[in-house]
DNA sequence: TGCGTTATTGATTAGTCACTCAATAATTAT
DNA sequence: ATAATTATTGAGTGACTAATCAATAACGCA
């Protein structure tokens, strides 16, 4: 019973995320969303009750779309190390081709999101564990398989993967 | 002729460049600014044009920091990859012990500067390309020493060297 | 001492921002 | 129909921000 909205939820998320992608948390204003989403503030405000709830909700939203990339990845290689490639070489890629994606919006927020606003650095945080984790089972996976040693430690190598990935972003973002 | 100024200028260039350390550039206010510094709006802007005025010269000091450290690096080793591995020590001990240092301003600002302001972002790209080439001759060095093998592109291994020092930036970010 | 010069003060200004809310429109149940 | 409920509108609000400027203070020199 009511009125219906006027929009569809996933679609106002990917329009938002290009403009946090663009100009970061701080720098992007309510009216950059209103002329990106067409919806006006109070839509906005009501839909996702605040900035904050905006963002937040964006993250989630290009996260999963992140991880499931990372699992097509899985899926597509029997061998855990050539779907790590993939994904590395997919992001690679992006950035070549300036298609603006998820993990720089994450690693944007790292960079970006104050100490006080707990919440937000807390979900950021949390989603890149997320992509970290996935990583980390498919190094396991080749382990198993023999693709790599098994002195190695398969956690501090997700993270050392991570890092590269982090290194690569503030590279890209720097060269334009 | 005329009134002395009563601040010490590297002083205030310190005490600034705490304040975008901790905030970055857009964040900090004039008001943050005159809180940390002591002198007041108008002291600052007719000593440094306007706030990217004062962000170009606290990066300009700061990378100052960073080369001088650098070069020491370089004097107290006869070998090239030792000077470093000494330089990557003192960055890694100084995000465990959160001591606020340069590249960190400079790997923030690579970020947070908008494309909009070009002459903000150049000079920060500038001042890393600096820290690169620093790090470049180090490796030729290396490389005349015997220390690493002759077939490798010094070149590609300082911009490597620089993307693992992004990430870890961003990791130390991160990770409070 | 007085004059020219330069530095400091800090209230003020013009603009921007996140967010609100009363009015209005659309939808459904009765 | 009518009432109840929910969504949209968009001008308006208060808080904050970068930057200014006229008044004032300190300094060097004649």
């Amino acid at each position: 019973m009511g009125r219906q909205p006027a929009f569809e939820r996933n679609d106002v998320l990917d329009k938002a995320s290009q403009v946090f992608l663009r100009n970061g948390f701080k720098r992007t204003t309510i009216k950059d969303i209103t002329k990106a989403t067409g919806l006006q503030p109070g839509s906005i405000y009501s839909a996702f009750e605040n900035k904050s709830g905006l963002y937040t909700e964006v993250i989630e939203h290009y996260t999963k779309g992140q991880v499931a990339y990372l699992d097509a990845c899985d899926e597509q290689n029997d061998n855990g190390l050539d779907a790590i490639k993939a994904f590395f070489k997919m992001t690679g890629d992006s950035m070549s081709n300036r298609t603006p994606d998820a993990h720089c919006l994450l690693v944007y927020g790292a960079f970006e999101i104050p100490d006080d606003e707990k919440e937000l650095r807390f979900y950021v945080q949390l989603k890149l564990q997320e992509i970290e984790s996935r990583i980390y089972v498919l190094l396991v996976k080749a382990q198993k398989n023999d693709e790599i040693k098994c002195e190695e430690n398969p956690i501090e190598l997700a993270r050392f993967l991570m890092t590269l990935l982090f290194g690569h972003r503030v590279l890209a973002q720097l060269h334009c």
